[in-house]
RNA sequence: GGUCCCAUCGUCUAACCGGUCUAGGACACCACCCUUUCAAGGUGGAAAUCGGGGUUCGAGUCCCCGUGGGAUCACCA
């Protein structure tokens, strides 16, 4: 048992787009198989007919793709879902709406080894129960107590209940919850859990509806078959965690059962709760990996769309409830798979910070060369219609690249290197465009223009003793040049400015300015 | 409400099996330095063990009780 390769999945429902608490569940199963040599699979749980959404499943493949994290099973390389079992997906199909045929055995075997029940009890019947309890301030459950009164096939005689599931659909497979036992369950971040079997349900795991199983039986036959060795979740499914275990031991697999690890929640950046998509709207950040349009025409921000990149967004995600033991905080997902380890998953739920998230991505952004900051920049340059040189674009990322946190920055921050300024800020003319200065700056380009050599060492030290030998006030002089080159009063050296769009342009700017204030 | 999970700076978190803990780091914040401006960077600062009992020579660390937060109680996953 113990030497079984490490098989782990990852098994979204398609009823929307991925929230990125499920990309982080994605990614530790991803980050635990990898660096144990094993195997993630992706599985989609579809067996709520209701809700599926068309789109989701594309979605979740998209996502995934992106943040770098390709499935060994589950999904092909042209993105598609294998239907039918090969080398590399041997227990295809992975769509558990396309395998109900494989789950209604399981679930008749289970009846018939007296794990579980056939129930006709119809969903009105149940409300009805459940409303008349609940007016006595009682929980309606169908458990050990109450079952014995319903109509089922432990109170039916034997050829009432056999001649309605072969005439009637309205019948529900029921799991026959032992009565007074103590499931003794561990969670591998959470360690040793008990709970009474007194205080649990009889869970429906064959639907009526639409004749497919829930998800507890869809899940625990799937795990099974597809040899899974842990399964590591989100934390809503820990109260289901007892039931799973017995159901386990109903099969008989208990040898072969998974070791299970719960993934506290992400919550809310402020007040309580978990993390929904309101928070983002109302706060301003996505919780969703890339944009989504619902069906009905609702737009969700992403991350991609957003400018994050794909390595911060997993960076990110990797350190909301893990962190490495070390002072160590920028981690690529190679390096995420040699060092991750659920022992340092913790326990808590953690709030989403999305001031860290952009710091994060600005961390990124600095270990970019410029080349590969223009390769991307000049993709919005061109869409402004704006021709620059590839490795002028370069230059100018290179230079700037530590004031934005976001390729998105860039235009806001930039712009002067590629047209001159439309207008300047009137708060610097009026605190720098003295009477005096016109004709220092007129100097200054004169000065500049008749440099030699030129360089950009000449151009830096040039300028700085002309202003100083002539007495000038530096940042009177400095603050009206930047204010005549781009417009305001901010931005990297003037220097750096006339070194990068020229002597020419940097004299028609002058000209400009003294013109025009 | 029942059941289960959780609890260190505002936030993410560190502190291996209880002992240099003056409780560390990062984001955000503040100050200073660098500087022609704005960033970046550097230095420093403010900032936390939920409360109460126990166990122990010693508790953030173990136990109990409170309190708070979360999840879950569907023919949804």
């Amino acid at each position: 048992m113990s030497e079984r390769k490490t098989r782990v999945r990852f098994a979204p429902s398609p009823t929307g787009p991925l929230h990125m608490g499920g990309v982080r569940t994605a990614l530790y199963n991803y980050l635990f198989a990898k660096q144990r040599g094993g195997d993630f699979i992706l599985r989609i749980e579809d067996t709520d007919s209701q809700r599926f959404v068309p789109g989701a499943e594309q979605y979740i493949i998209e996502s995934l793709r992106w943040c770098g994290i390709f499935p060994d099973e589950g999904v092909n390389e042209d993105g598609t879902i294998p239907e039918v079992p090969s080398e590399k997906h041997p227990h295809a199909p992975y769509r558990q709406s396309q395998r109900r045929s494989i789950y209604r055995k399981y679930a008749e075997q289970l009846v018939e080894n007296g794990y579980a029940y056939y129930a006709f009890d119809t969903a009105e019947e149940l409300a009805e129960l459940r409303k008349e309890k609940e007016a006595a301030k009682e929980t309606f459950t169908y458990n050990w107590e109450t079952r014995g009164q319903l109509r089922n096939s432990l109170t039916l005689p034997e050829e009432e209940w056999k001649k309605k599931i072969e005439t009637e659909t309205g019948w529900t497979i029921r799991f026959k919850m032992p009565e007074n036992r103590i499931v003794k369950m561990d969670d591998l971040i959470r360690g040793h859990i008990e709970v009474n079997t007194n205080t649990l349900d009889d869970k429906v795991l064959w639907k009526s509806a639409d004749q497919l199983p829930t998800y507890h039986l869809a899940n625990i036959v799937d795990d099974h078959l597809m040899e899974i060795t842990e399964v590591i979740r989100g934390e809503e499914w820990l109260p289901s965690l007892p039931l799973h275990y017995m159901l386990y031991e109903a099969f008989g697999w208990q040898e072969t059962q998974p070791r299970f690890a719960h993934l506290s929640l992400l919550l809310k950046p402020d007040g309580k709760g978990k993390l929904s998509k309101r928070d983002g709207d109302r706060l301003g950040f996505p919780v969703f990996p890339l944009k989504w349009v619902s069906p009905e025409g609702e737009i969700s921000r992403g991350y991609r769309e957003d400018g994050y990149l794909p390595e911060a967004f997993v960076n990110i995600l990797a350190l909301l409830g893990w962190n490495p033991g070390t002072e160590q905080e920028i981690f690529r997902l190679e390096e995420l798979v040699d060092v991750f380890s659920l022992d340092r998953v913790v326990k808590s739920g953690a709030k989403f910070n999305p001031e860290k998230a952009k710091w994060f991505n600005a961390e990124y952004l600095r270990m970019m060369s410029g080349e590969a900051l223009a390769a991307e920049f000049g993709k919005e340059l061109a869409e402004r219609g704006i021709d620059a040189e590839p490795e002028y674009v370069a230059k100018v990322c290179e230079l700037m690249k530590n004031r934005a946190h976001f390729i998105t920055d860039f235009w806001g921050l930039t712009h002067y290197f590629f047209q001159a300024p439309a207008e300047y800020d009137q708060t610097v003319v009026a605190k720098f465009w003295k009477d005096e200065v016109p004709q220092m700056v007129a100097q200054a380009k004169d000065y500049v223009m008749s440099l030699e050599p030129y360089t950009k060492e000449s151009l830096e030290e040039g300028l700085h003793s002309l202003i100083v030998n002539n007495g000038w006030p530096m940042g009177k002089v400095m603050n009206s040049l930047r204010l005549s080159l781009v417009g305001i009063n901010n931005g990297p050296g003037v220097a750096d400015i006339i070194w990068l769009i020229g002597r020419d342009e940097f004299a028609a700017r002058i000209d400009r300015a003294l013109a025009t204030l």
